[in-house]
DNA sequence: TTAATTATTGTAATTTGGACAATAATTTAA
DNA sequence: TTAAATTATTGTCCAAATTACAATAATTAA
């Protein structure tokens, strides 16, 4: 299968960039860094790493997200793997990337040698990023949103106990688009969710009650079947 | 953002697989290769390549489509990227899959240099393949099943002119699953197809009338909104 | 000409979806 | 203490889509 000398293809390098998305303020975010060092020196980028010769490439998506957030045991999905010739001015990169989905109060950032600053950046509000990662960062966005429709993957993103206007407003955001309230309700219905006593604070009006997705009745009920969500 | 001296790390490859999907006698299948070479040798496989240092990932598959079949300027499609660092005997090669959608009528397979055999295998019908194939195939299957509820891709797979039959069937293998037949009439009426004049040919009975898929209108009408082709 | 076979279309009941209205619970200000 | 303001929650009605099933049409083969 392979006709030519094995030895000259050994003459490029992998990466993973991978896109932490969150959900603060109504707003899907992803978080950049602003890297310290060229080429794109200043600029913000998604956060990305080489990946070591004996690492799986999950593995190193992970690595890089504990190093800038301390966070373990997060799932990291695979999106695309963007590999032309020229996108690094320093040699040939091919990138695979991958998206975690955070709760943003979960933690703190932690900056790290090779990210000068960093900061969580609203999808509707994007500034030119180094290298091709405006690119990755949409084609990933697309990806987001069309695992939304398909997996129960928003509860990753919303806090543990939300509220359903929270709930549907995540969708408006993904969907660009407002939603009925009385109708997203009953579009929802089928998903398990837990209804606690708990309710809103903090609130100058009436306080909505909390939910948490009903994670096991989930995977019992629901998830043989096809779960689909389409707005 | 990237820490350690660049050159550590040109010591790998990369490769595309290329899974060229078909329809044909109501099954979708696979074109695999006999591998005339070690390792694997004599197993089936997924025809694939490395990439040459200067080439883009798509460019690659779609020499190695060419390469086997002759034909040029088919989608390719890219699905996953499989890297553990096994994955090859030889070396460290990270793969690159994408997959296209052929009409198997269309034309012959070439044998190849590096590619004993050639032949379509249902996916119903998988044998062991050399690698970590039967893995990438899958996988693979998974994202053209997902594509297909929310793209027009299944015209690529039909004949030019089919029944709303064949087309039912193709649905009906990769869902793996029975519809009714006035129920997915009335499901696709959004689709814009272009009745023919001209019957199905050599059947015992009735014959169906042929439809192609009128992509013009698709796109001027139906590729505006959202898409949906869920089954 | 008729039986056999499959294509195509129709119908009625049920479910879902969308627009909008009504009621409930809470805070704030009078 | 009460009423206004605000948002949460639930209900209703109509239209549209879905489902199960039936009826009719066109062709071949005997």
């Amino acid at each position: 299968m392979y006709r030519i000398d094995f030895n000259d293809f050994f003459t490029s390098a992998f990466s993973v960039d991978c896109i932490l998305f969150g959900y603060s303020e109504g707003e899907i975010k992803a978080l950049l860094i602003k890297r310290a060092m060229q080429p794109f020196e200043n600029l913000w980028a998604i956060p990305g790493d080489l990946i070591y010769p004996d690492e799986d490439l999950e593995q190193a998506a992970e690595r890089v997200l504990f190093e800038l957030t301390g966070l373990n045991n997060i799932a990291m999905h695979q999106s695309q793997t963007f590999g032309k010739p020229n996108r690094h001015p320093q040699g040939r990169v091919i990138t695979i990337s991958y998206f975690a989905l955070l709760r943003i109060e979960d933690f703190e950032v932690k900056a790290s040698s090779w990210a000068g600053d960093v900061q969580w950046v609203s999808l509707k509000n994007m500034p030119d990023l180094a290298f091709d990662h405006n690119h990755i960062l949409s084609s990933t966005y697309e990806m987001l949103k069309l695992k939304l429709q398909n997996e129960p993957i928003c509860f990753d993103l919303l806090p543990e106990r939300f509220t359903l206007n929270e709930f549907q407003q995540l969708y408006e955001f993904a969907f660009d688009q407002a939603f009925d309230k009385a109708n997203f309700r009953k579009k929802i219905k089928n998903i398990p969710l837990i209804a606690h006593d708990e309710k809103q604070q903090n609130v100058k009006h009436r306080p909505a009650k909390l939910f948490s997705f009903d994670k096991v009745s989930f995977e019992k009920e629901v998830g043989q079947n096809r779960y689909a969500f389409k707005m």
